[in-house]
DNA sequence: ATTTATTCAGACAAAATACTCTTAATACAA
DNA sequence: TTGTATTAAGAGTATTTTGTCTGAATAAAT
């Protein structure tokens, strides 16, 4: 996979935060609820965002995590590279060190050109953008199994006149 | 990274194979000295490739591995898929199973462009194409600390006079 | 003050990936 | 027909990644 998982589980929470109504402290326990993440994992891996300044902590109760920026000044390059670092980004294809005009792999043209795609991809993408999109019906943040993003709940309550009930 | 070790050496491999001259049976021991890689690591890895039918191999002295098929009629992508699976062509950003048009996430609709962009790329890049480049000047297929590829060696002893020493 | 809810820090465990080694099977050569 | 060079298969080890758990620090509420 071209993201760790650890960075996948970092994107999600803060798209999943940049989701939210109002950028207010969310505890790590909602947001590694409503992801169907361990929430002890999750804790590791934000704490790589609040050190990288993209997050930021409070301690105690209704403590929890804020997005330290507006969600639309923050790209998902920038989660990427905090937590998987900014390899990613300037990587050879086959990780050869010191491949470059000077000194490439076979693959190298081709490659830079890709990853510069990608890269401008990644750093055009922000969080507000993701995270209204995440909002959407039918669009989902994480796994099948866990709970409905708020506009699939006010939906199924809509069409069913009554919510659905779940163990 | 992209891709895994395993595939990465696979493809350093194929693409040696496909430097070469002629398509003759070459042992792994050669491989692996001239690419850096341990022995028998590539061994297992050349065996997905000749299970795949991408390779053909020989048992007993001056046997080895050669391509089953000619260089120009074997892609990138073959190779990548017949180690890492096809999966790299078809998985979500973040890794979820089932995302797609009609469940997708945030970054679907980027992502999947992105992605074939990547597919397209890996099986338009031929073996055939990629062997010649190893072949040219200054490019080099795996590890600096690796011997010289025949062009390189080459032009060392005409500028020189004499090959360069190695310890 | 004490309790409670939270993040922070770090030890530990499990799983996946990367790598090593040994033995078997195969085929050539003397 | 015995030895030798090679790939095949699979067991075993090491490293990295992923995940779990426990305790400390912090801050609010009672």
């Amino acid at each position: 996979m071209l993201l760790s998982k650890s960075c996948v589980y970092g994107v999600q929470a803060a798209i999943y935060m940049a989701s939210l109504p109002r950028n207010e402290y969310v505890s790590i326990q909602e947001i590694a609820g409503k992801l169907n993440i361990s929430f002890h994992f999750l804790t590791k891996v934000l704490q790589n965002l609040t050190q990288a300044k993209l997050l930021m902590s409070y301690r105690g109760p209704n403590g929890g995590v804020a997005l330290a920026r507006q969600a639309s000044d923050i790209s998902l390059a920038d989660v990427i590279e905090a937590i998987d670092g900014g390899d990613i980004f300037k990587e050879c294809l086959f990780g050869l060190p010191g491949c470059g005009v000077a000194d490439p792999c076979p693959a190298h043209e081709n490659w830079t050109s890709m990853r510069s795609r990608l890269q401008h991809l990644c750093t055009s993408l922000t969080l507000e953008e993701l995270g209204k999109r995440a909002n959407q019906l039918n669009v989902r943040l994480a796994n099948a199994d866990a709970p409905m993003n708020p506009a699939m709940l006010l939906a199924a309550i809509n069409s069913k006149g009554k919510p659905v009930e779940t163990k």
